[in-house]
DNA sequence: ACCGATTATCGAAGCGCTTCGACAGAGGCG
DNA sequence: CGCCTCTGTCGAAGCGCTTCGATAATCGGT
């Protein structure tokens, strides 16, 4: 084992051409003859040839890997990142590029390290808060970066997500049309609104808008993550508002307490409350009952994230802000 | 913006040294005068300069990079996965690397290609199962590697884990002496039995030696993870064995609905039935009442994977089997 | 049959860094 | 005082690849 790498300049030899023949027939930048071109690869077969990444990042200037970086506190759903993360890698493979895992630990210095030493071509930030200071920096940074979410200030920055405004008026038109007319929003940690986290938010402003569009009457609520927390929150909620018949929850960790509450106090859903989460799929299918729901649509976004960072790569210009339209899945429980 | 990256030759010319010397300066691999050495690392600062991430793992031989591969499956708690991962790069910049991403798409030629083209100088993989298709590629690489798990036949091999045989047997030992003679372990669902993930069986094997050691009664079943399932295993478990009061509940996903069972059905944690949990402590912490758990020490399980490696790529013989001893903490569920 | 354009291939010059051997100068010792 | 050993520094040779310009070889048009 460990025999030695084997490198261009033997597969040129095996294969009776010269090293920048092999080149070209693998980057496909110069024409070359189908019968020269299925020597090299067949030598690049043989002898199992890779090329070496650093000399490649080299010489050619591109690292073909770009960083993706974790956001710097986990207040997003954990499940939805790692969901993310795979799509992200799985994506930039399809351009042929690897994904380089930086954290928050190191903050703004990891970022300009990566890129100052050609690690990385380009950037992904995930999770991106309103007030989120690694934003500067992209600003200032010769490597191009896509975000996932959306910072207060976005001008000159490329960034996508779902488009939460209208997911949270989708949960309400979808209970609007069902016949409700009084409907709450169970949202996240209240701690998370403090910090400005810009997908609760838009959440919450776009029910806001829904409801007074729609002429329902509505509270949106904050929700921490502990049952007793939950179950006192529905509580009050039932207690003080005899008319309130559906409920938009939009935290996967709460989720299932929510339903555990509903059912102590001998709520049935969906007959007496009607529940639409704004969740995963498996979280929403694993519910008693099956909840309906809008979901997160992280594979798309990190594939539209990686689309938009390669465009970019190639020196085209891309739209500023993407945002992904949300589906709702009616289920069982409204 | 986008001025040219700054290299080593114009911090030597900028100090008025050569550039071996500050490549030595920087390596620390020569003496270097305390003058010349803090000349150039002012240089360093003034014009700063980062190395040529490729040029170095060129010249080197060594990417300063490894690999932290992803599950094939996700079996395990997402959440935990992340722990592992946001661990492990942590480590790994402690020893200044970075951590390169792969998932299970590309299979064992992922890794081939990472390695063979010297992208990476190592590799971490994540929940190892028992017949792990990627194992026997590990063997024949050149490139160190650490696993994150036990496969069925680890001869050769360097594995790191919590040592799950003791922590299903802990959480008997407690409940033993709590009082309890009659146990049942909850664990995965089945398909992960199935499929012969290690650490569900472990944890399962380690709970019926302790039962057989403790002379209590017990069961283990497996645990789906949908709330109407597990609901109607606690039934028929409550039902059967009326003289059950101890779970272990090994399920991330359906330790909620377990609670959400045992109150539907009008027991109550701890005084009718005690439930200790092997999760991690933010899942028991907010959980109603808060459960009595054995955690996943992820961060060190993390952190010993990386410290391994580092030795092996030192040229480091180090253990083949590093098992980490679980812990158990009391809450308000036993 | 000759010319210019086109196509296929080659050789060589780097990319920015590490590392090896060489070599001045300083210091220790008999 | 001459010799030897260290120290600290330098110059140059690559590492394996991409890419530029040059050069043959081929071709259609007239």
């Amino acid at each position: 084992m460990s025999e030695r790498a084997v490198t261009i300049s033997e597969v040129a030899r095996h294969a009776g051409v010269a090293v920048s023949t092999v080149s070209y027939v693998l980057s496909g930048k110069r024409a070359i003859s189908a019968d020269t071109r299925r020597r090299v690869l067949d030598s690049v077969r043989v002898l199992g040839y890779h090329p070496n990444a650093g000399a490649r990042a080299l010489a050619s200037k591109r690292a073909n890997v770009i960083a993706l970086v974790l956001p710097l506190r986990v207040g997003m759903h954990v499940p939805v990142l790692m969901q993310f993360a795979t799509s992200v890698v799985t994506a930039a493979r399809q351009y042929d590029h690897d994904v380089l895992l930086l954290t928050a630990d190191e903050g703004s210095d990891g970022l300009r390290r990566a890129a100052a030493s050609a690690l990385v071509d380009g950037l992904v930030l995930m999770d991106v808060e309103l007030h989120d200071s690694r934003v500067p920096l992209l600003r200032e940074l010769a490597e191009p970066s896509v975000l996932i979410g959306f910072p207060a200030d976005s001008a000159g920055l490329t960034c996508v997500d779902l488009d939460f405004a209208r997911a949270g008026a989708l949960c309400v038109e979808h209970l609007a049309e069902r016949g409700h007319t009084e409907v709450a929003l169970l949202g996240a940690p209240s701690v998370v609104y403090d910090r400005g986290t810009g997908f609760a938010r838009r959440t919450r402003e776009g029910f806001a808008a829904a409801v007074a569009d729609t002429g329902l009457k509505g509270v949106a609520l904050s929700c921490e993550e502990n049952f007793d927390q939950v179950s006192a929150v529905i509580a009050e909620l039932l207690d003080t508002r005899p008319g309130l018949s559906g409920l938009v929850v939009h935290n996967e960790a709460a989720v299932n307490h929510v339903l555990g509450a509903l059912r102590q106090h001998g709520r049935r859903v969906p007959d007496d409350v009607a529940v639409v989460a704004i969740c995963p799929d498996d979280i929403a299918e694993r519910s008693s009952p099956p909840l309906t729901s809008v979901l997160i649509p992280a594979e798309e976004v990190g594939r539209q994230a990686v689309r938009l960072l390669m465009e970019k790569l190639e020196g085209h210009v891309v739209p500023e802000d993407t945002l992904l339209q949300p589906r709702l899945t009616v289920r069982d429980s409204t």
